[in-house]
DNA sequence: GTAAATGTTCGGGC
DNA sequence: AGCCCGAACATTTA
């Protein structure tokens, strides 16, 4: 589910536990989120310490746990954050739960695609210093974005919008908004775009991000009416602009849905 | 029973 | 070395 907004609604689900200390932390040491973790180490820094902050990049989340514990979470395809009222008892797929004497935040993964980090230090672990700026900020200018495209020249454009090392935050359903946005055929190779599309790229993709922001961001709304968003689940979805009968076929691995009018 | 799902990562080929 | 493709990961839902 989660691209950039979901992942900023997700976090903020965990703020009622900010600035509360950590009684406990109950995991599922042997699941495939905690790849790479030593999980005993983990829940040992994190308990007694206080939930100081929370961030967001692209599709990562940062946790700060006292002055050296940071936890860094991946939702994957089907992960999310909840706050609970105690009394409460982990379920299945709950795989990293952390308790406060109130309340427990709880990570719940079915698929487990996600990803739980450790990492210790006074400073911001390594990994999360090289998150990109996502395109809604202000160092994601035009010619940063032309760049990056310029060393993806033979990859389909939708392909390139889904590296998360120059597009941090757009996943699929962003990525098919903004080419029909932009009016661009998700197969055109990347360096196939005239200076003409590739400003127009842009555009749409801070639009797209910035919007999508506003609307899911704070109350997991719908993004504006107008959208191919609305149409793009059901195969029979239309587009928005004439209702001719969108086209569905699989581009960079993923499936894609655009318009046959709107995007050559 | 089968296919598909809002995401990464790895290995092999070029 | 860098780029690109396809398979793999684990589970639920249509």
């Amino acid at each position: 589910m989660p691209e950039l907004a979901e992942v900023e609604y997700y976090r903020r689900q965990w703020d009622p536990g900010l600035g509360k200390r950590v009684a406990r932390v109950e995991l599922h040491p042997d699941t495939r989120v905690f790849r790479g973790v030593d999980t005993r180490k983990l829940a040992a820094a994190v308990r007694d310490q206080r939930f100081g902050g929370s961030w967001a990049r692209g599709k990562q989340m940062l946790f700060r746990f006292g002055k050296e514990a940071w936890v860094g979470l991946h939702l994957g395809m089907t992960g999310n954050l909840r706050t609970e009222a105690l009394p409460f008892t982990p379920e299945k797929h709950d795989h990293f739960v952390v308790f406060f004497p109130k309340v427990a935040l709880v990570f719940r993964d079915a698929r487990q695609f996600g990803r739980v980090r450790f990492d210790e230090g006074e400073s911001e672990p390594e990994w999360w210093r090289r998150i990109p700026a996502s395109p809604h900020e202000a160092a994601f200018t035009k010619k940063v974005m032309a760049d990056f495209l310029a060393r993806h020249r033979r990859l389909p454009i939708k392909a390139t919008l889904l590296l998360q090392t120059g597009f941090a935050g757009v996943g699929n359903w962003m990525a098919d908004e903004i080419l029909w946005q932009a009016g661009i055929y998700p197969m055109r190779l990347t360096g196939e775009l005239t200076a003409r599309e590739t400003a127009q790229l842009w555009r749409s993709t801070r639009n797209v991000c910035r919007k999508a922001l506003e609307t899911i961001a704070t109350s997991f709304g719908d993004p504006p009416k107008g959208w191919l968003f609305h149409e793009r689940w059901s195969r029979k979805g239309v587009c928005p602009k004439h209702k001719r009968v969108l086209k569905c076929a699989t581009v960079g691995g993923r499936t894609t849905v655009w318009c046959p009018r709107c995007q050559r």
